[in-house]
Parts: C-alpha cells; sequence; structure tokens
DNA sequence: TTGTACGCGTTATCAT
DNA sequence: ATGATAACGCGTACAA
C-alpha cells in the first residue's frame, strides 16, 4: 500500500541507492536531489522505520522502567523524559515493574528483544546484577532515583541526604530533641540515604539519638498510617516526625486527622514529595520535594548522549538538590 | 550476534521453515520439535520482533496521547492499559500532546510512521476531523474521557451528567438551593457534560438555576481558585459549591482555606476525582471519583479486540459509572 | 556521484 | 509435515 524507496526511486528515475542516501543525508547531485524530492512528495513517501530497524539494529525507541506506574513521582520524570527525548525523533515505551525484580528483569528482556535503543530505569532492589545481565553493554542504560550493588551504571539522583538533614535540623534548631523518622526499607537506596540524613544531624549537634523513633515502613500508605500510630503511643512520644515519602505521609496525615492530633501544637510533622500536599492541608505541610520533571530531563539528556555513543567519564552520576519547603506544620518548643 | 533462526535450523538439523512453524504453534514432528527446543535452548534463541514486523507489518506496539502525562487521571489510565496489554505481548509508548491539537496531530502522525498497532487517546479538542484525518481507518483508535466530533470512534467514557446529578441531587435534598459550580470551558465535552447533570437536577426538582452561579474555567488549579473567589465574594454568595474537576478543587481548597472559610459550616463543598483528597483533608471532602483504572483496562480491552479485526458493532461507545464518595464537607441546612 | 546487488531475520507460498 | 525460496523495505559495500 504506502510507497517504498523504490517507488520513489522508479518515479525519480534514479536508484534506490541514490534515494537511500539523499534520505540520510549524504551527498546527491542537485538535479537527482529534486527529482527525489518531487517523487517523495507525490507519493507521500514515509521511510519504513521497521525495515530500516531491521537493518541499523536501531529503533529509535526508549524504554523506561518503574516500580509503578500511577504515582506522581513516575509520571513527572517520564513526562521530562518523554518532553526532552522527542526533539530528537525517540519515543518511549512505558514499563511498569510492579516492585518486583523479577517482573522487572523480564520487562528488559522485553525492551531489550524489541531493540530499544536505551533504557532508564528506576530500579526496585538495591542489586542490579540483573540489569547488566540483560543489557549487556551494548544498549545503555541509566538508573535514577535509586542507585544499586553489582552494576556500573549512569545515574541521576537526589540529594536525599542533605535534604532530609535540611528538614531534621530544622527540627533540631526549633527545640525539638525527640524527632520520629518514618522511612523505607532498608534494602532500598533511598530509604538508606535518607535515614543517613537524620542519622547525620544528630551526630553533627552532639546529640544523643533514639533509636526507638525510628520506624521501618514500606513506603505505602498503609505503614504510613500504622506507625506514626505507634510512635504517638509510645510512653514517651516523639514531639516531631519526619516522615520519608510521599505514600506514607498521606497515611500518617489520615492517622493524625482520626487521632485528632493537632498539628503543630501537639506534633510537628514534615512529610516528602509533592508540593501540592502542603497547599492544600490546613496548617500547611512542610515538606522535602524533589525536583521530579528536572530528574525525567536529566537522565533523558545522559541517556541521549551515550546513545549517542559518548562514552565520557562513565559512569557518569549526577546529583540533584531536593527543596525543603517551610510550611505551618512545625512549631518552635 | 544474537542467534537468528537459521542458526537453529542448522543445528536442529531441520530448515528455517519449520523452524519457524514450530515457533509459531503450527505442527511439527514429535522428533523435530525436540530437536529444535534443544537448538533454541543450547542457542539461547530468541525471535526478532523487528524482523518479524518486517513481514507482518505489525509491531506489538500501540501508543497512548494524552493532553498531560503528570497527573493522576492519564497515570491511571495509562497503568490500566500498560497493565492490560502487557499480557498480549504488546508495549506502550507514550505520547504527551500538551493540550495543543497541532501537537497533538503531529504525535498521532508520528506513532502511525512508527507503524503502531493501535492507539488510544485522550483528545485535547472537541474536534476530531484530524484524528481520522492522520490515521484512516486501517489503525484502529479509541477515545477516552472525551467524545469529538467529527471521527466515529470507539470510545470509553465516564458518565459524567449522572454522576454531577447524584452530587448536586445530594445538595438539593440536604436543603441547598444556592449552588454554585465551578466546571470547565465549554468546548470540553467532559464541561459540557458536567454541566449538564448540574442543570438536569435542578429540572428535575422543578427548581429556578442561578446562572450567575455556574462559572467557567480551564480546569487549572489557578481558575478554580479564581473562581472560588469570585462566587465567595458574590452579595448573595452560594451556600455550596460543586468543583467539576480535580485541578479546580485543589484550587479551590487553597482558596477557601486562606480566606479561613469554614467548611462545612460557611460552604459546603464537593470535589473531583481522587479518592487521597477526601482522606486527607479535613474535614474530609466529598468527591466524585471515576474508575480511572478501569478507563484504561476497557479502553485496552476494546482497542485489542479492534486490532485482531473485529469489527463488531462500530462504534463502540461505553460509558462507566463515577462514584460519589459521601465526606464531611457538606451540611444539611 | 551513481547503480547494482546482497543481506538484515522473519513469514508464507509452493512443491514434495 | 517438511524444505527451498521469494518476499518485506531498507542500508551499504562494491564497482563503475
Amino acid at each position: 500500500m504506502a510507497a517504498t524507496i523504490k517507488d520513489v526511486a522508479a518515479l525519480a528515475q534514479v536508484s534506490v541507492g541514490t534515494v537511500s542516501r539523499y534520505l540520510n543525508g549524504y551527498e546527491v547531485s542537485e538535479v537527482n536531489k529534486r527529482k527525489i524530492e518531487e517523487a517523495v512528495r507525490r507519493l507521500d513517501f514515509k521511510l519504513n522505520p521497521v525495515a530500516r530497524s531491521l537493518k541499523t539494529s536501531k529503533s529509535m525507541t526508549v524504554a523506561v522502567v518503574v516500580p509503578a506506574l500511577a504515582n506522581v513521582f513516575s509520571m513527572s520524570i517520564i513526562e521530562g523524559i518523554e518532553r526532552h527525548l522527542d526533539q530528537y525523533g525517540y519515543s518511549v515505551i512505558v514499563c511498569d515493574s510492579q516492585s518486583d525484580v523479577q517482573k522487572e528483569k523480564a520487562k528488559l528482556q522485553f525492551v531489550k528483544d524489541k531493540y530499544v535503543d536505551g533504557v532508564v530505569i528506576m530500579p526496585t532492589g538495591s542489586d542490579g546484577t540483573h540489569i547488566t545481565e540483560v543489557l549487556g553493554d551494548e544498549i545503555p542504560a541509566v538508573l535514577m532515583d535509586r542507585l544499586v550493588e553489582n552494576a556500573k551504571l549512569d545515574a541521576v539522583l537526589v540529594d536525599n541526604v542533605n535534604a532530609v538533614y535540611q528538614a531534621v535540623e530544622r527540627l533540631i534548631t526549633l527545640g525539638h530533641r525527640r524527632i520520629g523518622m518514618i522511612t523505607g526499607p532498608k534494602h532500598i537506596y533511598t530509604a538508606r540515604e535518607r535515614q543517613e540524613g537524620y542519622r547525620r544531624v544528630f551526630v553533627d549537634y552532639n546529640l544523643p539519638m533514639d533509636e526507638s523513633l525510628i520506624r521501618y515502613g514500606d513506603y505505602t500508605e498503609d505503614t504510613g498510617y500504622k506507625l506514626i500510630n505507634e510512635l504517638m503511643r509510645l510512653e514517651c512520644p516523639p514531639t516531631a516526625v519526619f516522615v520519608a515519602n510521599y505514600e506514607m505521609t498521606i497515611g500518617a496525615i489520615m492517622a493524625v486527622n482520626e487521632a485528632g492530633i493537632q498539628i503543630p501544637d501537639q506534633l510537628s510533622l514534615i512529610g516528602f514529595d509533592q508540593l501540592e500536599l502542603s497547599k492544600i492541608i490546613r496548617p500547611s505541610l512542610s515538606v522535602v520535594v524533589q525536583p521530579m520533571a528536572e530528574i525525567g530531563q536529566k537522565a533523558a539528556e545522559m541517556l541521549y548522549q551515550r546513545m549517542r555513543g559518548s562514552h565520557d567519564n562513565f559512569p557518569q552520576v549526577i546529583r540533584l538538590k531536593a527543596n525543603f519547603i517551610d510550611g505551618q506544620s512545625i512549631k518552635k518548643l
């Protein structure tokens, strides 16, 4: 149905080789160029990307693999990636690993078999063996948000340590000492980092740290809800709590509302991600916000360079700053 | 590098035809089957989907085009689509039309040129001429959320009329008469529908409708903020307001918080979308929630049928029910 | 610069 | 049931 390069050649009365060369930006005589252009126009000819892929082993497609699609973090990043790569003619295919390493590996294999030119991945586990195992080093990959062990890869991360540091330090300077933290699983990179930020404040201020105030959730709404209740039911509950991701922040707020705990009078609270929250909740919530669109944009840019063949200072790790937004959910003691 | 079907044939000592047939599920003698399986295993052979696409003119890829990626509505739908189509071996590429009809058309052309097998689209305008113009009828498309004029297409929609009806009716039965509505642009399908639901309640209850209480925003946070302020500054402000999309609901809540308006004592409020809201806001917000994942799932299912060649009752329009979740943000007068 | 011809990895047709 | 072989549409040596 659709016109092929042969039809163009026939109509333009030149060889397919000439047409192909013209199409790929090589030098062609002025007359032939004109004839080809005319033929292309008249036939409404479009290169068949599939046939081209078969020859070149390039698909002009990249894959993005995330633990979950339906959350603002993933989608903001994906939006950033799509927008950036769009200008280069790449399309992006999305993959949901559902926080399952096996599924993640399967998805990687799947997109590799589809000949994607690159992949950006937000790994679901702390080990990255399967990533290089599947992808090899023919097809470039960049990590985002989380670093993994056993895999040398480019990455764009957020400076979680200092983001959390800033937030907790604020609490300290306001006089808080019993500061609870609800963080993620120990095997998740960002969770470890966020916890380290917390710890470092206490070290730097030479204050004792009460391990019982640190609770490990699994980044879900449920555990946020559950763990803040645990903390508040302690004989000596914390005067402030820092919650280290968005979903758990939602859960914590629900629990606080239900229990009728007054913020910030009875408890100072700092949440994570999504500035929207700080705006619609009363009192406005203090939060640590990550530069999501920028993560996507940077990851796309790095991947693009790699796909173009650059090997400059590999592996490269970019760290983006997060911002602490001061709301009215924390109080001076 | 990677093993081809030829290598398998050679190692198994059969013809490529036999291998291909075996791979595609046709009958093959028991002995050959065994030999092929053995060879496949030893060579770690994988079918090359690009070569297959070249032959079959199918890419096992679908595109989803939305006005914006980074919002809960789009991503929930996309997640539903990805999850559903994953089982059939399809991958989904995402496109952001940035609420721009021109860009939407460009994206459609782009994915068509990439030989996607189908596209699901959440149209950004009320006209759909460009959709069929670009896609023709060779490549199936299904609309979601919004219907368009001048394009006969399958669609999966939400019953906005009755969803809004339910919400406004609730306000009526609680004694409200001056009910404000903040809705979307008149040219957007869902906005018109939601407005119709509002209107219908007044008709059915034989009550007079005050047009000045209907305000048209553009589905952004900003206009939600602005318009609710306009309403509340009326000489005779409404006793209740219904906000007809998520972003505007956020804006409205911000305005209400800033102005110190007591909910529900001074104003009853009903929002739209994302149940999360109703959970973390105090008092809990009454909202109309759309079945987002289901929209994606249904759209994917319809598209899949069409891609398989079914033409049953085309164009088919599915309407999903939205739910009204009662919170504590509305009061009996 | 241009044309020819082969190959990329499959599927499908046609004999056998 | 199986084997040989011609497509699918393009890129690219190679020769001219």
